[in-house]
DNA sequence: TCAGAAATGGACTATAAATTCTATTTTTCT
DNA sequence: AGAAAAATAGAATTTATAGTCCATTTCTGA
């Protein structure tokens, strides 16, 4: 109605408490109710927000509006939108980059520092404090910690071995140099730590396998909760990156194992 | 289908993971994505899902009923019903995190999340439009792209190596495998790219020295502008990582790495 | 290599939800 | 207290979205 429409859940809120003084019985529910239940918006319907607020849906339509929005819908999508922060889809973005920027480098930078931004809070969000700690309690009890990482995993397992190394913890990467895959030098009192992504590389998925099968233990850094290391029992982290077309940045993995190493390091120089 | 809808995210996850071993193509996407993007069920409808797979709407909900749902919206109210809501946001759920978890493994998250998200507004601030572009053309007008990235730097350096390859890009990863430096394989037409952080690594400092003596155009991804390589006649990009504490992630060094590589990439496929 | 089965894409339909409209009630002001 | 204005409830309408169906493609095993 009056001016624009909220844009962010701050303006949101603002706008609610301004509004709110001067409110006539049943739209004053529906911003008592409304406040209380903002988690509620994403996922109601008007009929369900209504009845909470014990209020018509209509009502509660005439409340939206006096927001500023133009129905219900319209808040709602600010609701589902801010939830999880911004979720460009990428699809569409490296479609509109293919078409206007073509591919400029600095227009590509833009996307990339975005969508690494995107999974560094996602990664926040979506670990597991305990399954952290239990792993970096696993390594840090490990005479020996084997690192393997191949492929696009690589670069982890090459930079946490680096970590490690500063930091004075014994260990050793199984880089696969030379076709040699050294499963011998691993010895019952270590442990290994597995990098591994989609594609999932059978190198990384046989050691798994095979030193599970020894009762040593394993802790796997990989993606989602579908991936073939759910089968041993390993602690497993899992990262997911937000892709950029068909290329992933690592921000949100690498992030989670420099924390990991450290997190190692403090715990055994303890 | 089979039996019965989960009742729980728990058992949700459960039944993912079993089913997830045997599933096509396209349900497979969807496991996938699903396992990566739970948080979205709750608020988006099912061709949003869809779309976030790379799927048909159809193929989603068949997904849904392979997980013993009746269709979409029963999947999606078992996660409306549970869904907490996101926030408070970003900023305030970091400060819970460093107040409350002080000197655990997730406290250390937040230091570090932080800090790469930090490092990632302050590559786009920083970084020269015009150096990037020229970096990309001259790597992309290479014969043959040697790159060279030792200790820290490695990581990086392995990293574009595995991108390169993906785009098939003729490149080259100098790792110092046994101690040979393979000077001779950097040939005229070619350019070399080096990875460098401080403290410097001999070796890398060296062979930018030697080959750009022979007149070999060198791109140099360092860290600030005192780096030793600016001597040389190389395209010099900057990037400053902010530390936390003695470490250093490398979220912003990565990312500049894998728009350098895509942009190359693209350059050449023209 | 081919036949049968499984999986897929896309158009079509049914349904549930948002939105609008209007008669009725409540409030406000003189 | 009575008329005008504002607010409300509930029904009617429109729109968006889930869910279905079937022709086509892609696998699988003989």
């Amino acid at each position: 109605m009056e001016d624009r429409a909220p844009a962010s859940i701050k303006q949101f809120e603002e706008r609610l408490i301004d509004v709110s003084e001067s409110l006539p019985k049943r739209l004053r529910q529906c911003a008592e109710y409304v406040a209380a239940n903002k988690d509620r918006i994403a996922v109601s319907t008007v009929a369900e927000m209504a009845e909470g607020a014990g209020v018509q849906p209509s009502a509660f339509m005439r409340f939206c509006r006096i927001l500023g929005f133009s129905g219900f819908s319209e808040m709602q999508r600010l609701f589902r939108e801010s939830y999880a922060g911004g979720w460009p889809d990428y699809s569409t973005r490296l479609k509109n980059l293919r078409e206007k920027a073509e591919g400029s480098a600095s227009a590509l930078l833009g996307e990339f520092v975005d969508a690494g931004r995107a999974s560094l809070e996602n990664l926040l969000k979506t670990i597991d404090a305990k399954t952290l700690d239990d792993a970096a309690e696993a390594l840090a009890k490990a005479q020996m910690i084997h690192i393997i990482g191949l492929r696009r995993s690589f670069p982890v397992a090459s930079y946490i071995s680096y970590a490690f190394e500063k930091m004075n913890v014994p260990a050793m990467l199984h880089s696969g140099v030379g076709g040699l895959d050294n499963h011998n030098a691993i010895r019952t009192g270590d442990v290994l730590l597995a990098v591994t992504f989609s594609p999932y590389s059978a190198e990384t998925v046989d050691m798994v396998e095979a030193v599970s099968a020894r009762g040593i233990p394993v802790v796997a850094l990989t993606d989602t909760i579908v991936s073939p290391l759910r089968k041993f029992e390993a602690i497993t982290l899992s990262v997911s990156e937000v892709d950029f077309g068909a290329f992933r940045s690592l921000s949100a993995t690498l992030c989670l194992a420099i924390v990991l190493s450290v997190a190692v390091g403090t715990k055994r120089s303890e």
